[in-house]
DNA sequence: AACCAGGACACAA
DNA sequence: TTGTGTCATGGT
């Protein structure tokens, strides 16, 4: 049965919806025609940028966007964050070439789940096993008429019911166990993600680390991304790089020295920061690659 | 065709 | 405390 699909507005000025979308926070944006089409809260949902705002479109009917305007975070003053950052060459570069790059407010499980997927991933490849794990394991959900098909992530029940062989099918490798473990404790409220952000950051992140397969790193991906914990920071070989040259050129500062400064160079919005950081090396190096 | 990827973990020294 | 090997897979 064809399905009504319905609009949205979302004014929203400096917001680089493309950049933001691609800048391996989530996993589950793809192109579109001239959009990009994902799923936000059990919705399948197309997004496209416009020059002040963003256009939506589901294919049910929505009387309340909030999920959506919470998601993209669009009520949030881009300018107050970016004036946050230290005012150092690095950041300077980093702005200049990636301003309007949002951090997203994803759902806890789906990024915790995600994340524990990432270790010692391209996000091209991240990308593939999140959508086979959702083609598996997840709802079908309704879509307009001519798009291809949709699934939920996974709900923590699900993926704590499957074996550990039927998640190496999805090409995870040796984080299949990691993932099925932390499903199992999600699902027994053993771990409770939605009490995260009530605790301080570094409960929260203790609590996170208690899972398997979860380590600094992945803990502060979660805390940023959906944690609502604007100072985590998490470090990947990336944001070493950054630091390295950018920070500590030919220096070698310890872990502990490193842990300190990016706790408290960067400010309230350090996480934000990070991912600045982080999109800028990335672009950086794919624009000086020869391309085949 | 090597090298490396949004790491974590057990185990050296 | 910091260094090394291992894990699985495939993109560049």
């Amino acid at each position: 049965m064809p399905v009504a699909s319905c609009q949205c507005w979302l004014p929203a000025c400096d917001y680089d919806l493309a950049a933001t979308l691609t800048s391996g926070q989530a996993f589950r944006w793809q192109p579109q025609d001239d959009g990009w089409t994902g799923v936000v809260a059990g919705r399948w949902v197309q997004l496209t940028s416009r020059p002040d705002g963003i256009l939506a479109r589901t294919a049910t009917l929505q009387t309340d966007w909030r999920w959506l305007a919470d998601y993209l975070r669009v009520e949030e003053n881009l300018a107050a964050v970016l004036e946050s950052f230290p005012d150092d060459e690095p950041m300077r570069a980093a702005v200049a070439a990636c301003r309007g790059l949002r951090l997203l407010r994803q759902e806890p499980w789906e990024c915790l789940a995600s994340f524990i997927l990432s270790s010692t991933k391209q996000i091209v490849q991240i990308q593939q096993i999140v959508a086979l794990v959702c083609e598996c394991f997840g709802e079908p959900l309704p879509v307009p008429e001519g798009v291809a098909l949709a699934f939920a992530f996974p709900s923590p029940q699900r993926l704590a019911a499957v074996t550990e062989a039927d998640l190496r099918a999805c090409k995870m490798g040796f984080r299949a166990p990691y993932l099925l473990a932390t499903a199992r404790r999600v699902a027994s409220t053993a771990l409770d993600l939605a009490g995260l952000s009530s605790l301080s950051l570094e409960s929260a992140r203790a609590e996170l680390m208690s899972c398997p397969g979860v380590g600094r790193k992945i803990a502060d991906c979660v805390l940023l991304f959906a944690g609502g914990f604007p100072q985590a920071f998490p470090v990947d070989v990336w944001i070493m790089k950054a630091l390295q040259q950018l920070y500590f050129s030919r220096r070698r500062a310890s872990r502990r020295r490193l842990e300190k400064f990016t706790a408290t160079h960067f400010g309230p919005h350090a996480g934000y920061a990070q991912q600045y950081l982080f999109h800028y090396m990335r672009t950086k190096q794919s624009a000086s690659s020869p391309k085949s």
